[in-house]
DNA sequence: CAACATTGAGTGTTTAATCAATCAAAATAA
DNA sequence: TTATTTTGATTGATTAAACACTCAATGTTG
């Protein structure tokens, strides 16, 4: 197997259980199952791993946001999608959403928080917000706090589902924290 | 001046500006102007400090949020003040809040996360908000993901206002954040 | 063989934590 | 009051361990 990705696993895997002060890059590799020396063949410094797996999680969650949205023709019917591809996609993949939250609350650790491709990603979604604004839909505030509300209450829902994981599959609930979001929104 | 206290206040400060791993203690100690002993004569280790930094953020900002809740009695008052008084805090707090940020989503870093005094605070914001539902006066939901859902909305309104500080004091702005935050809880 | 992947012992540096030595101030004794 | 002792705060040089990173040697693949 790809040991540029078994590094990678590793590191989310350490990083979030211990924190980036408390995983040497010896405890990486040990974890990969890989010798220390390869860590430094992949990627030029410790630093340079942690930047390179903030960017590929990113990508990643960012692809996933807007996962077959053109699949579905109605605004409202997009806006749910964008919703439930988000948090499912953070709880499908918590350790690495996890890592993700860790460090966007840290000016340091990671020196690049944007890439094109990810910013390219968040203009499209900050697009979509922007029509839904101009049709009414929802309410007429900077697009920016909107997606910023919108990331911070998928953030709570996946912290609560992470402590009841017996609610992810409760109707009732998905239809009320939908709700939640929805109303928060609208005009 | 208290140097435990100034040590306290270096450690956020650089903690916030590097990471918890990219701060070493000498650094805290020169930071704070004192030597690089004295700071293991009031924290037994570096981890000790954290941790002791971590529960009395937390302590103050729980204690914040139900500050003069007895000078107003309307229900959706109390409401408005616990949510102005939490992100009020949180601004003034920029630096402590954001350590907060850092350290919830790790589960190590802190080994104390919960607190007797804390807890307690966050039971009696717990009660109220059971009463608030059982009045009917918002929606019927988990206290808990109702809890989790505010603060990642005052989280989100905190990133914003931190990227945007002129907007702190725009009405308009204050207004529709408290609308949004109100609209998601309304039954 | 050539090119690249992989190893793990080795290197120099940084780190948390210690500790013997000062210092200031308070408590006690004369 | 003055002299003496005790206490705890404070220092910074020191230490032992941990760390990021290197590199010569070895393995692998086409």
């Amino acid at each position: 197997m790809d040991k540029r990705e078994l590094l990678l696993e590793a590191a989310t895997k350490l990083f979030v259980e211990r924190g980036l002060h408390a995983t040497p890059t010896s405890a990486i590799s040990k974890e990969a199952g890989v010798s220390a020396g390869i860590l430094f063949h992949y990627f030029k410094t410790k630093d340079d791993l942690i930047d390179e797996l903030y960017v590929s999680i990113k990508k990643e969650y960012t692809s996933s946001i807007m996962n077959e949205i053109d699949k579905i023709h109605s605004d409202l019917g997009k806006l749910r999608l964008i919703w439930s591809n988000s948090w499912n996609w953070a709880i499908d993949n918590s350790l690495k959403f996890r890592f993700l939250l860790q460090l966007d609350n840290t000016s340091c650790a990671v020196r690049v928080k944007s890439h094109p491709e990810i910013v390219a990603k968040y203009e499209l979604f900050n697009n979509l917000i922007k029509s839904y604004v101009d049709k009414e839909l929802i309410k007429n505030m900077d697009t920016y706090f909107i997606m910023g509300s919108m990331f911070g209450l998928i953030t709570s829902m996946v912290t609560y589902l992470t402590q009841f994981p017996e609610k992810r599959n409760d109707q009732v609930f998905i239809e009320q924290a939908w709700e939640l979001f929805y109303n928060s929104l609208k005009p």
